[in-house]
RNA sequence: GCCGAGGUAGCCUAGCUGGUUGGGGCGCCUGACUCAUAAUCAGGAGGUCGGGGGUUCGAAUCCCCCCCUCGGCACCA
């Protein structure tokens, strides 16, 4: 037995692409595996806590549960439309997920690998509570930066650890918090150092993964498991802490396991506990972290079994530029494609097909059309559809007792090579395979001519039409997994029972066949729908469409504004700061003063081109540094393509004239 | 700068434990065919395998140096 896990969706957005590079490769992977015979569990569920969670329903008016529900439904309905079927979505909100995950919490707490301290966290006096993770702002402690509590969002990006932000302030009222002490619990990451050497030496699963967790281990922290929210599960013993969100989203495996073994009536303790099965992970490459260094100490700590592979897939482009929801590079699987009337089909081909799995994957609506119309419909389409229907008028019923032996072994290769490139996780050389194998089967059909031997000898036109409904059968057969809707169709067609179907029955000759008249396979996608399409990514692109993530800021008034000292620059000097790849120290005459200020443009300017220039610089910003160099101020630029452009003047000004 | 992943014809890509003329696909050109969703089939043009050096009888493949792209971090105030 093997299971088979996605990592979680989180409950605070919608579907887009990014999800299905996991979710299809994985459905992908576990259709294949049971026609291979194997007996798989598949699961998945929403991620529903954590403060984003909290903060996004507070500011909607809702509950979390109530925010919550609205994407657990949304994701369990697209999942539905694109043929993903796990075996049981759960939710972690649910009882008997807090059940299992206090059950790992206290086992972990019993052997000793989880200790009590006290740190100062931000405390909100106004609001009389303790503001984790996103329910505080404030300045990073390593770069200075406007932060979030729990990372460094807007400036180096690091993970910050409860306590550690600076001047932090509540993100619900708005005022100052203080620091108060407070007892928190910790889970000893740093005994398990020699542990997670080991185990990962011996993982298995895509190397972009492995690599990067190797590189994490030698430098292990130990890791805050709770925080004060009331929306989560609760930590055994102390009623007003929940455990990290981190903690309990992965035991998700586990808990939705228990529910998928109910149903199936089989023993979620043999994969578990026992060990005696394989536990397979598709994960995106930006949870590696949690996967292979979190997740496995805490399953060791707590005496279950490890997983056996984490298999990553790679990033997700669009129209060839990196994915990014608040830059319009974003696909919504139901707004963008499912509304658009489109096969889910086309998309599960197209993730699979495009490149290697751990590589990255570009969007393109242009690729799409190609690789459908040529691909699916011209290649794959076309041949089922030409035999059948060419069967179906002709026969009717077709003899299978002469099936060409080079027909078999064509398809017995293909079989193989499935076979093969399923156990290293390698998705589009499976649909390769079978895509070749069409591609053999318009060659076949082409040269051995039926069309014109029906009408000299019947006998030897049924012949041919025999071997190549035999390869439309192990077309269908070996097609299904990554395009299940369409190839059920044509499995009935020819009178195939798709779901009891294994890989080794598309080589099994049946005595005879009797058809139905064949429905077309796919519909082609026409210039003008591609138009569509494309309009649609061009208007967002353009910032045209608004943005539904929220990137308009909070209204301020005029005071708020008037306390930015905003004045024109002149650019004396400008050099590049020794050893750094972004940053230029600037000389800037701002009317009373030459200001020393540290800009990070070195890659859109050069420092001659900037010697002269006027600029509009923000005066009054706290000082930082950057490199050891002393920055005090910022230049203003906007942002285009990740390129900094800055804002000069109509018409020349005195430097130090103020912006108002 | 460090770490990771890459750089193969206009575009995408296989090969990368060294060995006959570097495979595919899209697009392009020519022809054939008409059973099929103007689908299919045959043929063709198109390559300094990022650059340079080295190891070898032999390198896209191994070693060294450099360049470029992407992602992460150091530093984008």
């Amino acid at each position: 037995m093997k299971l088979v896990t996605c990592g979680l969706p989180y409950a605070n957005g919608k579907a887009h692409i990014g999800h299905l590079r996991t979710y299809v490769p994985a459905d992908v992977y576990v259709r294949y595996l049971r026609m291979l015979g194997e007996d798989v569990v598949f699961v998945c569920g929403s991620d529903c806590h954590g403060t984003p969670i909290v903060v996004n329903a507070e500011q909607q008016g809702l509950t979390p549960k109530q925010l919550v529900d609205i994407y657990h439904e949304h994701f369990k309905k697209i999942f539905a439309e694109l043929d993903i079927e796990f075996d049981y979505y759960g939710r972690t909100d649910a009882e008997y997920h807090h059940h299992r995950t206090k059950e790992i919490v206290k086992r972990l707490i019993e052997k000793g690998y989880v200790y009590p301290k006290d740190i100062d966290l931000a405390y909100c006096p106004k609001c009389e509570r303790f503001l984790p993770d996103r329910y505080v702002e404030g300045i990073c402690p390593y770069c200075g930066a406007t932060a979030r509590g729990d990372e460094c969002d807007q400036g180096c990006g690091r993970h910050l650890e409860p306590g550690e932000i600076k001047e932090p302030k509540c993100k619900i009222c708005g005022s100052k918090a203080e620091f108060r002490s407070q007892k928190h619990y910790f889970f000893k990451l740093t005994e398990f150092k020699d542990f997670l050497e080991d185990y990962l030496s011996k993982l298995r699963g895509t190397e972009n993964a492995l690599n990067y967790a190797k590189n994490w281990v030698k430098n292990l922290r130990d890791w805050c498991i709770t925080r004060n929210l009331e929306w989560g599960v609760s930590f055994p013993g102390e009623e007003n802490l929940v455990v990290y969100v981190w903690v309990d989203a992965p035991i998700g495996y586990i808990s939705f396991t228990e529910k998928a073994c109910e149903n199936k009536g089989c023993d979620w303790k043999e994969i578990w506990i026992h060990g005696s099965c394989e536990i397979i992970h598709f994960i995106g490459l930006d949870i590696v972290y949690h996967h292979c260094i979190f997740w496995p100490a805490m399953l060791k700590g707590a005496d279950y079994a490890l997983p056996s592979a984490v298999v990553a897939s790679g990033m997700v482009k669009v129209e060839g530029k990196t994915f990014s929801k608040s830059r319009g590079y974003v696909v919504w699987v139901e707004d963008d494609y499912l509304k658009a009337g489109l096969s889910p089909d086309y998309l599960r081909y197209y993730i699979v097909n495009y490149t290697s799995h751990q590589k990255d994957l570009n969007f393109s609506w242009e690729v799409f059309r190609d690789k459908v119309n040529n691909e699916i419909i011209a290649t794959l389409g076309n041949f089922l559809y030409r035999v059948l229907l060419f069967a179906w008028k002709n026969f009717g019923e077709v003899k299978m007792d002469d099936v060409d032996g080079e027909i078999l072994q064509k398809i017995s290769e293909a079989k193989e090579k499935i076979e093969n490139a399923i156990e290293e996780w390698e998705f589009k050389v499976t649909s390769d395979a079978f895509m070749e194998l069409a591609t053999f089967g318009n060659v076949y059909f082409q040269n051995a001519k039926p069309w014109e031997l029906i009408k000299t000898d019947k006998e030897v036109a049924g012949r041919v039409v025999a071997s190549c409904l035999q390869l439309a059968k192990a077309l269908i057969i070996f097609a299904y997994p990554v395009m299940p809707r369409s190839m059920a169709k044509m499995a009935e067609a020819v009178g195939l029972d798709i779901k009891a179907c294994k890989l080794e029955d598309a080589v099994k000759v049946d005595e005879v066949v009797s058809l139905k008249k064949p429905q077309v396979p796919f519909e082609k996608i026409e210039d003008e729908k591609l138009d569509e399409l494309q309009e649609i990514m061009e208007k967002r692109f353009r910032g045209e469409e608004v943005g539904e993530v929220g990137d308009t800021k909070e209204e301020i008034t005029i005071e708020d504004f008037q306390r930015l000292d905003i004045r024109i620059g002149k650019i004396v000097s400008a050099e590049k700061v020794k050893g750094s790849k972004k940053l230029i120290k600037l000389i800037i005459d701002i009317g009373d003063e030459h200001r020393q200020i540290v800009s990070g443009i070195a890659e859109d300017y050069k420092p001659e081109e900037l010697e002269g220039k006027l600029v509009v610089v923000l005066a009054n910003l706290k000082p930082a540094k950057f490199m050891g160099v002393e920055s005090r101020g910022m230049i203003l630029a906007a942002e285009k393509d990740g390129k900094a452009i800055l804002l000069t003047l109509e018409k020349d000004v005195e430097p130090g004239t103020r912006v108002c």
